[in-house]
DNA sequence: ATGGTAGGTCTCCTA
């Protein structure tokens, strides 16, 4: 059975109720991961999900930051979440499917805008994140699992508009770089993106301050989908729903896809 | 080098 999994970061559940309507009509993802619900886990807007067939809703949340949920229309159960850097934060939740398959679903800190840990604990926090991701995969090495999330950082240099340009900008710095590569190491996880879609530009987010975003086309590709490496043979069809930036009140990132055979 | 937009919440923090 193939799997569809689309992972989103959608700056407020509750205000793009409608758009996130819109995507499970019109791409019908069987599990579709949320960023940044910006929801407390008793507002979040079950029943309208419910409706369209997604009776699986494992959500995590706090007041006005953060929080993370799972919407799927195959059964799942709730496998749990990581507190990471003991701040209580909504950034990561886990499901298991029928078949066995887990899946996490990450909200890496953004990390504020200076890239030095000794002016801004924000940048600090987000690598002690990522510190703590590799030991909790060193610890207990996933298996059988699929990644994916905001991960906040653009690795490669054609995840970016202009390399040169971010170097010295928070996401693509290479002191992040490396966490993110010692991460993917930690558990072994394959970019599946990357895997599909090997070469050129390829971008998830697109700021709210560039005028006009789609002509400008100054992204970063933020958003992940990785898999450990009894996954990656059976995952494919990778793909970012450009189009969707565009929407009416639209979040900054595109959802992106990719599936897999279970 | 700078400032630009957006959301949540309660006055400014975060992205």
């Amino acid at each position: 059975m193939a799997l569809t999994v689309c992972t989103w970061n959608i700056n407020s559940v509750r205000l793009r109720e409608p758009i996130v309507l819109k995507l499970l009509q019109e791409e019908a993802p069987d599990i579709l991961c949320l960023q940044e619900t910006k929801c407390p886990v008793d507002k979040f807007p079950y029943d309208a999900f419910r409706a369209l067939g997604y009776q699986h809703v494992i959500v995590r949340g706090q007041k006005g930051y953060n929080g993370v949920s799972i919407l799927s229309r195959v059964p799942v159960e709730d496998a749990g979440s990581h507190d990471f850097c003991e701040k209580g934060d909504a950034r990561h939740v886990a499901v298991r499917t029928g078949s066995g398959l887990t899946i996490h679903n990450f909200y890496v800190p953004a990390g504020g805008d200076i890239p030095d840990v000794a002016l801004n604990e924000k940048f600090a926090h987000k690598l002690n994140f990522l510190r703590e991701m590799q030991e909790w995969f060193r610890a207990e090495p996933p298996r059988n699992a699929v990644l994916v999330g905001d991960l906040n950082i653009a690795p490669r240099e054609d995840d970016v508009w202009n390399h040169r340009q971010l170097l010295k900008v928070v996401s693509h710095t290479p002191v992040e770089v490396e966490q993110l590569t010692l991460t993917q190491g930690a558990g072994a996880w394959v970019d599946i993106t990357r895997r599909d879609i090997p070469e050129g530009p390829l971008f998830s987010w697109w700021s709210y301050r560039s005028p006009d975003w789609n002509a400008a086309d100054k992204g970063r590709r933020l958003d992940h989908i990785w898999a450990t490496p009894d996954v990656v043979d059976r995952s494919g069809g990778s793909r970012i729903a450009r189009h969707v930036r565009g929407w009416e009140k639209p979040s900054d990132h595109a959802p992106v896809f990719a599936e897999f055979d279970v």
